[in-house]
RNA sequence: GGGCGCUUAGCUCAGUUGGGAGAGCAUCGCCCUUACAAGGCGAGGGUCACAAGUUCAAGUCUUGUAGCGCCCA
């Protein structure tokens, strides 16, 4: 093996290694009598690998790999989305360099030219996943557009719609005024910007009166259909059932009382614009108002407002009707004002709130069942919080608009004659036949939202709606792996729409991942500049490689060299390369229940250097055993017993934490016991037993069990390693010429639990970490052989004395271990206990009394508060009494124990003192 | 305004029936000891945000306060 550690050679061999010998597939294990799948959350088709991707892929794949090689048939269901919006926009700027519009090219010729693109450049980040190592079933690979897939697409379309529970309507929807689409809350991002509160005077019909309202938005009072005040408002109450007269528009409207409105908020008067704002439209329902659209689609004043303004764009119109007002003197007073303002997150346009025809669907009673499938435990979110959150929405939830007016997506499955009138079916052929022969249909031009066909995908990935093997023997899947951002556009819909079709939930478990966020905390984001690539990190990147991605299309100077400064101070040096095994493991370690996860350069470097002693680790154990035949049948010593026996806890807390979705502990588990039980103490241990006839092929079989089975425990985390050290461990025993990836996953062996086996090793770590510590403290060198002698021992003591004398001289470094009987005078020494015995290490020249001194006033300071500590809690009566026998009873050895230890260091200081 | 969450060592975070505060990184010593300097050996460092309550016993349970964060309106 090399010296170092090189994953770069080792993780391309394994790639294509799994990948040709089709080893990932879920046909392997066909026989078995337990399933496990996971769907893959289909990733955007234009997308690329971020931070969270890696992140929740090498969270699926700890899992598939380990369900995989414990003999479960196992299913991981890859696939894109085809992010309707999204990838019409790529592919239209893409266009637009050749001055070419979708428009110019037609619906037919556009979508053509899509597919095109998604042939090319749509396996971005179906490459990363395979650099990743994720262990996908890549022949099952599927894309939301594929024909099965909008197949089952059109049928929930057409069967929702034949129940009742998808209609045509005009209603209020999130509109993009630049992309003219409706788009989902989850493309609308409200965020806190300045803007201004205008008071406005509207005047009260056949009175001197005027009421004063505020608003953050004065082009839509074109819209306006009344005013409201709170019935409860005394300022206004003699007011309702009046009219005003709406400046600019010569309209009069009424004045109602609404208990939505907020008295304390501004003048306590509200606008009502029923067709430009969702609290207003549902006011406007209560009483009935006129519904005045005032925008066209792309927010240009239209012809229902006052000619002056028609055509004026939305924030045009703005500043003309205030300074119309103005010169009215209708304007009260202008202030400041912090508002939410929705913006669209592909074109970063102000979303308005706008009346349209679209498709919907009745989501109450879908989401009945869907509420019942969480509360009666059919689903389980991990970590349990979040069901709070799923119920909150999900009751309150509203009906979901599900067409766009885009061409890429599913077209909407209705066909419409001359009249006017549709036909919802699975095919023109069928909505002929509902229309009759003569009638000329034109379908729908509307796309339906991709979440729509996202929604389908745990079923409609596994063939549905045939009833194919894979329908019955994966579905339900077994766990989702997603983030809480996605519960209630995907989650919730997935649940809805899987109860509704496929006759079961779509998993059993939600696996709630954290976010992960840069070092100071922050959401990475292209415009604040800290993204990290996970490929990055895995190959490295130059610091001017680094600046030049993170500024790239930068449109703002000034932020680009802010982003510049704040990249130079973070990476100095750029990245180094990590290697794919060190990102994943940090992944795991990373993943506990928190919510935000914040990323560390550094947690990346201990993870690669505990890839590395690994893999020296595992240079040692094949150097010994090189060209030897191993007996696994040999006896084997105490030593070896107790490194098995540990295996055993580490197996079985390993599989609980699987279980508990907790791999931040597993990979914490197995990342103790291989650096400090099988580097730090078992490879030395071993080293001396290997020089030993008696103990040699004990040792020689167990170093390589013990490395085995951690390489498949550690394989779901790092599985490049851990195969080519496997691969290299193979070479001995030249019989096999399997891959790890296919090994069964260890099964705890109750045999090799051995209690008396680890009480002697542990007195054995006590004794050396005792000698170790002298030294330290000391500054003896490490080379400096040392004389010690024990006194106060029992027989058991001397016993393990006589089994682990070598292992003492080895460790220790010592050259001699005498033992005192009490008569015996004592060399002057520095001591250390063990229980009740006492090690003694002379003086004589090699350690100063003073610095003796002082380490054991440390000792015996700490022990002293120890012993108050237990002395205290022994002597209140109420504990004595209340608490249970057991722990009185442990307290009460603890408080005997640290009283001995006191009692002999105090003497020792004496005794050194004296001299 | 409604809901959820966080506050533990300098930093990042574990701490699952309430019983002597843990890890990694960073820091400080000593060491290139033939698996590993991407390493070994040792050391220092915490009124567990604050306050009250329940209990024999609270980082852990209850309530309140402060600060921070997220989601929804």
């Amino acid at each position: 093996m090399e010296k170092t550690y090189n994953p770069e050679l080792i993780e391309q061999k394994y790639r294509d290694l799994w990948e040709t010998g089709d080893l990932f597939s879920s046909k392997t294990n066909s026989s078995s009598e337990n399933a496990y799948s996971i769907v893959l959350p289909p990733p955007n088709v234009t997308g690329s690998l971020h931070m969270g991707h890696a992140f929740q892929h090498t969270i699926m794949d700890v899992y598939t790999r380990y369900n995989r090689s414990k003999g479960n048939q196992t299913l991981w269901q890859p696939g894109t989305d085809h992010a309707g919006i999204a990838t019409q926009m790529v592919v239209e700027r893409q266009l637009g360099l050749e001055n070419i519009s979708r428009h110019d090219l037609g619906r037919d010729k556009f979508t053509e030219k899509v597919w095109d693109w998604k042939s090319k450049s749509g396996g971005t980040i179906t490459s990363q996943m395979r650099r990743l190592g994720a262990s996908v079933d890549w022949e099952r690979e599927r894309f939301t557009m594929d024909e099965s897939l909008s197949k089952a697409v059109r049928k929930v379309f057409v069967d929702l719609y034949n129940e009742g529970l998808i209609y045509r309507g005009k209603r209020l929807v999130n509109w993009d005024p630049v992309l003219l689409t409706a788009v989902s809350d989850l493309e609308v991002i409200s965020k806190e910007e300045n803007g201004f509160l205008w008071h406005i005077k509207y005047q009260v019909v056949d009175s001197d009166e005027t009421l004063v309202v505020a608003t953050t938005r004065p082009e839509t009072m074109l819209g306006d259909s009344a005013v409201a005040v709170h019935p409860e408002d005394v300022r206004y109450q003699h007011l309702v059932g009046k009219c005003i007269n709406l400046p600019l528009s010569d309209r009069k409207i009424p004045i109602i009382a609404d208990d939505y409105v907020d008295m304390e908020f501004g003048t306590g008067c509200v606008k009502i614009t029923p067709a430009h704002d969702f609290n207003d439209y549902e006011i406007g329902q209560r009483h009935n108002l006129e519904i005045i659209n005032v925008l066209t689609d792309d927010a240009k004043i239209n012809a229902n407002a006052p000619t002056n303004y028609q055509g004026l764009d939305r924030f045009e119109a703005r500043k003309v009707i205030v300074s119309d007002l103005d010169k009215q003197k209708l304007i009260e007073k202008i202030d400041p004002h912090t508002l939410m303002v929705p913006r669209g997150d592909r074109t970063n346009s102000i979303i308005e709130p706008y009346m349209t025809d679209q498709w919907f669907v009745k989501v109450k009673p879908l989401a009945e069942p869907a509420i019942e499938a969480v509360k009666n435990g059919s689903i389980r979110f991990v970590p349990e919080n979040w069901e709070k959150t799923y119920f909150n929405w999900m009751e309150n939830i509203e009906d979901w608009c599900i067409s766009r007016q885009i061409w890429w997506g599913h077209r909407i499955p209705a066909w419409y004659d001359k009249e006017g009138n549709y036909y919802v079916a699975g095919s023109i052929e069928e909505a002929q036949e509902q229309a009759g022969q003569d009638a000329e249909l034109s379908q729908d031009e509307d796309v339906l939202d991709t979440w729509f066909s996202s929604a389908l995908w745990p079923f409609s990935t596994l063939g549905w709606p045939e009833a194919t093997p894979e329908m019955s023997r994966f579905y339900p899947t077994s766990v989702l792996v997603t983030g809480f951002d996605i519960i209630f556009f995907w989650v919730a819909r997935m649940i809805m729409f899987g109860l509704k079709f496929a006759n079961d939930v779509p998993f059993k478990d939600i696996y709630i991942t954290g976010l992960i966020k840069d070092g100071n905390g922050q959401k990475m984001s292209k415009s604040k500049g800290n993204v990290l690539d996970p490929i990055d990190l895995i190959d490295g990147i130059s610091l001017e490689n680094l600046l030049e991605k993170r500024t790239l299309g930068m449109m703002q100077p000034k932020l680009s060299e802010k982003i510049q400064k704040q990249t130079k101070k973070e990476f100095p040096n750029g990245i180094p390369s990590f290697g794919t095994d060190a990102i994943r493991f940090t992944f795991t370690a990373l993943a506990s229940f928190g919510r935000d996860i914040k990323f560390d350069l550094k947690r990346v470097e201990g993870y690669r250097n505990f890839c590395n002693k690994l893999w020296n680790a595992s240079r040692f154990v094949l150097m010994n055993l090189d060209s030897k035949s191993i007996n696994f049948d040999a006896e084997i010593s105490i030593q070896d017993k107790w490194i098995l026996s540990r295996l055993q806890h580490v197996k079985i807390e390993v599989e609980k934490h699987l279980v508990d979705y907790r791999l931040d502990l597993m990979s914490q588990t197995l990342y103790e016991f291989v650096w400090h039980d099988y580097c730090d103490w078992y490879l030395e241990l071993s080293k001396p037993l290997l020089e030993n006839d008696k103990t040699k092929q004990g040792c020689e079989a167990t170093l390589l069990k013990v490395l085995t089975e951690i390489l498949v425990l550690l394989h779901p985390i790092i599985p490049f390693i851990t195969e080519e050290i496997f691969e290299q461990s193979q070479k001995l025993q030249s019989n096999s010429t399997g891959k790890l990836i296919s090994q069964p996953f260890p099964e705890p062996n109750k045999e090799l639990f051995n209690t008396e086996a680890e009480t002697e090793i542990d007195w054995l770590k006590k004794f050396i970490l005792g000698i170790r510590k002298i030294r330290g403290e000391m500054n003896i060198s490490p080379a400096k052989p040392l004389p010690c002698f024990v006194k106060s021992y029992s027989t058991r003591d001397q016993s393990y004395i006589d089994n682990n004398k070598t292992m003492l001289f080895a460790l220790a470094k010592l050259d001699s271990v005498n033992l005192l009987s009490q008569d015996d005078e004592e060399p002057e020494s520095a001591i250390v206990l063990v229980g009740e015995m006492k090690i003694l290490i002379p003086l004589a020249g090699l350690i100063d009394k003073g610095a003796e001194r002082e380490r054991l006033n440390k000792e015996i300071e700490k022990l002293a508060k120890l012993k108050s500590q237990f002395a205290a809690k022994l002597s209140n009566e109420k504990f004595i009494h209340g608490a249970p026998q057991a722990v009185v009873n442990n307290e009460k050895e603890k408080l005997a124990s640290t009283e001995n230890a006191l009692k002999d260091l105090e003497q020792q200081l004496e005794k050194i003192s004296k001299l």
